[in-house]
DNA sequence: TTGTAAGCGTTATCAT
DNA sequence: ATGATAACGCTTACAA
């Protein structure tokens, strides 16, 4: 591991640089920002003074005069929810050793907040901007994506076409409920996300489709609210067995809901998967060591947050860039099996 | 919700508000960082000036000439584990509205590139840094205090003193096994963190303290090395069985490895609470809806995250602050009962 | 292609 | 207490 570098109290400048390669500024700075063709030889001179030197440019000088900030901002919703965990840390890992740095706000759930939040942002000349999710209306969108480069993920915006990246929530609920009904299961519970969220809506969608294609009747009974939480899965068991409707599986809107529903089970006495098969979605960490090892719908958090990442740092610099596919995958575990 | 202001193309500086104050730059950055005394007629004028033209200082000038970048450097280990989770949350939420902008960066747990974040978030002029749990060697450390305000959470550093804010490991250890102990429990088995972890290693030692202030033999083969992660309870598991050594309870280092050997224990059929009482630590999420809700220890780690930032704040601009103290607490639920 | 010089918006150092 | 004025390090016309 490297010491800090001695400190030589002046930082290394452009001017140091251009005495050192005997050339001004300006070409240093051309070779710098490669705005300006500049003549092999010289080019070669400035970036080995540079290397020599250990020039740094620095940041504030740049911005001031009006270049990049080399700063990138993240809208998260709420720092601590897995999904969007993984999609933080995947944009972080891969700027880590880029130029660019992250400046994170949260918009905690809440609009106005997460306006406040972007202004913040914006404020701060931020080179770029990746919306992690969130639920900021349209409009606001639309000319923030005109004043600088932006990309979201784990949220489609219609309009903004090749600058989202998220999961197929519908096709994602498709095979979730579509596993239950290849296991033989007919009495479909489904417990709903937030019910306006754009990710519950999707989800539901895939659940009905599922059900179509195998000519089960929706019934409406077989749903209930949730919030994304604990409780709500808890909330949702009590729910159904007050309506005393059968029901032989239960698709949860998250892994989180799908454990409450699981607790609320156990507390019945009802067997897990023998009586009532469960799939969650998302595929949280935890998923794995639940008992039994939940069946879940994974959704590639981590890779999201990284394609993202580079997708916004081509954007940035007007490079050509590719979105790649992120399909659902459902990870089958120890919580479904086959209807009795 | 406002819109965003209008357009004004160019954006309002102290020479907008001197001019319409009546007075010089200098006087209006004087009022802008009371760095100076000024007569209090001029200072309202100033100020009356700032908010009818909507001021917003220039960061970047501010931070080429020398001020306050207002920005604060988060170094966290690992995005997505909750204890860390929880304190960047309280950070996050605390920095939100005020001037200061939090840059993240993220040391994976590896201490070069902990290092390496280090040097950009100093590059970057951070005001001040939060050191989000970590293993960074202390001499480094040592240097850096030196050079820009410093907190640390969820991390004791010996030098540090009243810029450490950190739960008592071994108080929480000492009262997860007493806990177990009052309950009958002679038999108690422990899942470790990372073996060289310094939170690992306090809460080794409350187990033990708690077994010698109850005259329990500490036994070399009750102890399992783990890894803070799921599979080490599972594996802990295992070891222990194939010691065949009998045990009634199990503490494990974090809920994480307890989910994992709670699983393990359910393959084996062996119940929980009714055979075996297990024990968490850190009270995440996930915690209250595992099948049973798992008793642990909790951390309050968005509080801590909001302290230190509160504290850093302060200290930045050198006011006076307190520290408050975190005390762990055992939070009990179904996975623990009284010894058959 | 390259150099000169004028900003960019603040803070800090002088005088006054 | 206040006002000029010189940095701060870089980008970008404008000239050459």
């Amino acid at each position: 591991m490297k010491k800090p570098a001695a400190p030589s109290r002046k930082n290394v400048t452009i001017n140091d640089i251009a005495r050192q390669a005997n050339v001004s500024k300006s070409t240093v700075s051309r070779v710098l920002n490669d705005s300006t063709p500049v003549n092999e030889d010289k080019r070669t001179a400035v970036l080995e003074a540079m290397k020599a030197m250990n020039f740094e440019p620095n940041i504030f000088a740049r911005s001031l005069a009006g270049g990049q900030t080399k700063t990138i901002g993240i809208l998260t919703q709420n720092i601590g929810s897995p999904f969007y965990d993984g999609i933080s840390q995947g944009v972080l890992s891969r700027l880590t050793g880029t130029s660019y740095s992250p400046i994170f706000a949260d918009g905690q759930w809440k609009p106005e907040i997460g306006y406040a939040a972007l202004e913040t942002l914006v404020g701060r000349k931020v080179d770029g901007l990746i919306l992690v999710g969130g639920r900021l209306p349209m409009d606001q969108l639309q000319d923030l994506r005109e004043r600088l480069p932006c990309v979201a993920v784990g949220r489609k915006i219609d309009e903004w076409e090749s600058q989202c990246l998220y999961v197929d929530n519908e096709e994602g609920a498709f095979q979730a409920t579509n596993h239950l009904i290849e296991l033989g299961h007919r009495k479909i519970a489904h417990i709903t996300g937030i019910i306006d969220h754009p990710d519950s809506i999707h989800r539901l969608e895939g659940y009905k489709r599922a059900l179509q294609e195998a000519s089960i009747a929706f019934d409406e009974d077989m749903i209930c609210e949730g919030l994304f939480d604990g409780e709500s899965g808890v909330k949702a068991i009590e729910t159904l067995l007050s309506r005393s409707k059968d029901f032989t599986a239960i698709f949860a809107a998250n892994d989180l809901t799908a454990f409450g529903a699981r607790l609320a089970l156990y507390r019945q006495g009802i067997s897990v998967p023998e009586d009532v098969s469960i799939i969650g979605f998302d595929d949280q960490l935890e998923a794995s060591f639940a008992t039994p090892p939940l069946t879940s719908v994974r959704q590639p958090a981590k890779e999201m947050g990284e394609a993202a990442a580079d997708a916004l740092v081509k954007l940035i610099n007007k490079q050509s860039y590719e979105i790649p596919d992120f399909p659902p995958e459902l990870i089958i575990r120890e919580s479904t099996q086959e209807v009795k």
